[in-house]
RNA sequence: GCUCCCGUAGUUCAACGGAUAGAAUAGCGGCCUUCUAAGCUGCGGAUCGAGGUUCGAUUCCUCGCGGGAGCGCCA
C-alpha cells in the first residue's frame, strides 16, 4: 500500500538528512486539504533533540522532494512540523484502475494461513431470541468477514444453553401448563412464568432446582420428552433468524456438552488451581489480580456454572478445529466473569488462553416511551424486524416507490444492523426506529441507496455505450478517498472494530452523492464521461464490498 | 463499600498522543424540463470538573462529580 512506501521513503530521507531512526507514522490528516498523507516524524525527531520540528521537517522535506516517483505531486512542510504528502493524478488513475480490475479490491492475506473460530450470537433454546442476540450476530457475523477479508480462514461458531437453570424454569413453565391442561404455550411463556415463580415462590423454587438435576442426569422421561422438544422447536426457530441476518453457522456448541467437560477439567485441577470452600468448587481470582474475584466454578450440587462450562468449551473447540486465535463475543455484563475465566484457563490450558479474544458489546436500548413493549419485558428480534419492515413500508409508499416484502426485509435487516455498528462496540445501543429508517442522513439505507443509484447510472452508462475508463483528463476530490479502503479493512479487522468500515462507507457515499449532484456521469457527448463511469463503477464496488463486511443486503434497486 | 466500563453540540455517534474536535439529526434558507430529491447545498452549537505528564491531551496518570454493569453457588 502507498502509504508502507511514505513510511519507507520517509525514513529513508530521514537516514540521508543524517537522523537516527525513530518511530513516527504517516497517517491521513484529518482534513484532506493539508495533503493525503501526513508524517509526525520531525516532531518526534525535534522533540527527541531538541531541535525546532519546522527545520528538521524541512531538511526532510527537501531530500523527499529529490525523489522521483509519479505518486507523488508535492510534499509541503506545515506547521508545528508535518510533512504533508500530495498524491499525483497518475497514482489515482492507477488505484482507480486497480479497484475495476480487483473485483475484491481491499481484501488483504495479512492472516493468510490462520485459522480463527468466532463465537457469536448464543441464544439459549427455550428462551426468547431477543434484540441483545441481534447486536452479538450482526457484531460476530461482520467480525468472521473482516476476519476472513485479511486472508484468514473463520469458522462461525454459536454456543448454546440447552441446560442449566434457565431450562429448568421454562420446563417447570411447561410442566405446570401441561397439569392445568394449557396446550402449545411458547417457551419463551414458560420460561417467563418459571423465571417468576423461582423468585417468589420457596416450593417453585425447589422444584425448578429438581428438574435442573433431572435434566442433566435425564432420569426423568416425562421431562425428558419436554426438553427435547422444546429443544428442538427452539433451535429450528433459531435458524430461521439467522437467515434473516445472513448468518451461517459451521459449528454448534452446547452446554451440555461443554458442562461435564468442564467440570472433569476444574476436577482433574482441585487442590492446586481451584479449591474447595462451602461444598462449592472455585478460583480465587484476588490471588492472580486484585481486581478479580473469586468465582464458583462448580456449585455445592456439583453442577458446573459458566465457568467451567465455558473453560471446557475453549478445549472443545480446539478439539473440533484448532485454531489460531478464537474470538469469543458476548455482552459485557459478563465482562469480569470472563477476566477472571481467562486468568483460570491461562492456569489450565495456557496456550488456549494466549489464543482467546473476549470482545463485548452493550446493550440494544430503545429510547423510553416509544417502543419501550409491555413493563420491561424482553423485546424480541423477530417484533423489532417486523416492526422495522412495517416501517419501512410506509416510508416506500409516502415516496410513491414500488416495493415487495423481500426489499422492505433487505431494509430493514440494513437500517438495524447500520445502528448497531455504527458505534465501536462496548457501548450501549440506542435504537431508534424512526432515525434508523428515515434516511436523512447516516443511516444504512442512506448506503443502500447511494448504491441502487450507482446501479442505475452505469445501466444508463451501458444503455448509451459509455465504458468505464480511468484515464480521465482532471481528478475529483472523490477519488482522493477510495484508494483507502483496503486500510480500513486492514485496521477494522485488526481492531475486531466494524464500525471503522461503517464511518468509511459514509464519508465515501456522502462525497459520492456531492459528486453525483455537480456531474452528469453519463453523457454521450462528454469526453470525460467514461472516466466518471469508472468512479461510479469503483464507488459502487466499494460499497458493495463494504456493505458484505458489514453484512448489510445491498438491494440491486430501491 | 469494592471492581470494571463510560462521560464530546439539544439528541445519537466519530476522532489510531497531533494541525481549525468531525458527521448525522433537530431549526432556517437555496437546488428537480437533465443519470433515483430516501439526494445535494448554505448558516449556529460540544470535549463533566480540578490537577499532572508532554513541544502538543477528547485520548495517558491522579483525585473529585455523574451514569451503567458486576461483586461466591444464574448465564
Amino acid at each position: 500500500m502507498v502509504y508502507e512506501k511514505l513510511r519507507d521513503l520517509t525514513e529513508e530521507a530521514t537516514r540521508k538528512s543524517g537522523f537516527e531512526a525513530v518511530n513516527f507514522t504517516v497517517e491521513h490528516p484529518a482534513n484532506l486539504e493539508l495533503g493525503d498523507y501526513a508524517s509526525n516524524i520531525a516532531l518526534v525527531l525535534g522533540k527527541k533533540n531538541g531541535q525546532n520540528p519546522m527545520d528538521v521537517a524541512e531538511k526532510i522535506a527537501e531530500v523527499l522532494r529529490q525523489v522521483e516517483d509519479n505518486s507523488l505531486s508535492r510534499i509541503e512542510v506545515a506547521s508545528p512540523g508535518f510533512i504533508n504528502f500530495f498524491l499525483s493524478k497518475e497514482f489515482f488513475s492507477k488505484s482507480l484502475k486497480n479497484i475495476l480490475e480487483d473485483k475484491q479490491f481491499g481484501k488483504n492475506e495479512n492472516l493468510k494461513g490462520k485459522k480463527v473460530i468466532v463465537e457469536y450470537t448464543d441464544p439459549n433454546p427455550f428462551k426468547e431470541f431477543h434484540i441483545g442476540h441481534l447486536m452479538s450476530n450482526s457484531i460476530g457475523e461482520s467480525i468472521s468477514r473482516l476476519i476472513e477479508w485479511n486472508g484468514a480462514e473463520a469458522k462461525r461458531a454459536c454456543y448454546q444453553g440447552d441446560v442449566g437453570l434457565h431450562v429448568a424454569k421454562a420446563v417447570w413453565g411447561a410442566v405446570k401448563n401441561k397439569e392445568s391442561g394449557i396446550k402449545n404455550q411458547e417457551w419463551g411463556k414458560c420460561y417467563t412464568e418459571g423465571a417468576k415463580a423461582y423468585k417468589e415462590n420457596d416450593t417453585a423454587k425447589k422444584e425448578i432446582e429438581e428438574i435442573n438435576k433431572k435434566i442433566y442426569d435425564r432420569s426423568d422421561e416425562e421431562i425428558n420428552k419436554l426438553y427435547n422438544e422444546g429443544r428442538k422447536e427452539s433451535l429450528e426457530y433459531f435458524e430461521t433468524i439467522y437467515k434473516k441476518l445472513d448468518t451461517k453457522f459451521d459449528f454448534y456448541f452446547f452446554e451440555s456438552e461443554s458442562g461435564p467437560f468442564g467440570k472433569k477439567i476444574v476436577l482433574e485441577n482441585k487442590g492446586g488451581i481451584f479449591e474447595e470452600s462451602e461444598g462449592a468448587i472455585i478460583f480465587r481470582g484476588e490471588k492472580y489480580d486484585n481486581s478479580l474475584h473469586t468465582r464458583v466454578f462448580i456449585n455445592s450440587d456439583g453442577l458446573p456454572t459458566y465457568e467451567a462450562k465455558e473453560l471446557g468449551l475453549a478445549k472443545i473447540k480446539y478439539e473440533k478445529y484448532p485454531y489460531d486465535m478464537s474470538v469469543v463475543i458476548t455482552g459485557n455484563e459478563v465482562n469480569e466473569y470472563f477476566r477472571v475465566l481467562l486468568v483460570a484457563m491461562s492456569l489450565v490450558f495456557p496456550e488456549l488462553a494466549e489464543k482467546t479474544k473476549h470482545i463485548s458489546h452493550g446493550m440494544l436500548r430503545l429510547p423510553s416511551g416509544k417502543m419501550s413493549s409491555r413493563t420491561g419485558e424482553v423485546i424480541s428480534a423477530e417484533s423489532l424486524i417486523l416492526e422495522l419492515k412495517n416501517a419501512v413500508k410506509d416510508k416506500f409508499k409516502e415516496t410513491r416507490r414500488d416495493s415487495d416484502d423481500k426489499l422492505a426485509e433487505e431494509v430493514a435487516v440494513g437500517a438495524l444492523k447500520y445502528s448497531i455498528l455504527k458505534q465501536a462496540a462496548g457501548k450501549d445501543v440506542v435504537f431508534d426506529i424512526g432515525k434508523s429508517i428515515s434516511l436523512d442522513g447516516d443511516s444504512g439505507p442512506y448506503l443502500q441507496y447511494t448504491k441502487a443509484r450507482i446501479n442505475s447510472v452505469l445501466e444508463k452508462c451501458r444503455s448509451l455505450g459509455i465504458e468505464s475508463s480511468a484515464n480521465g483528463g482532471q481528478n475529483f476530490e472523490i477519488e482522493r478517498v477510495v484508494y483507502i479502503f483496503p486500510e480500513v479493512v486492514e485496521r477494522a479487522s485488526t481492531e475486531f472494530s466494524p464500525h471503522y468500515i461503517l464511518n468509511y462507507l459514509v464519508e465515501v457515499a456522502s462525497r459520492f452523492n456531492a459528486f453525483y449532484a455537480q456531474n452528469t456521469i453519463a453523457d454521450k457527448n462528454d469526453p470525460e464521461s467514461p472516466h466518471k463511469a469508472a468512479i461510479a463503477q469503483a464507488v459502487g464496488q466499494i460499497l458493495e464490498s463494504g456493505l458484505h463486511l458489514l453484512a448489510i443486503p445491498s438491494p440491486h434497486n430501491m
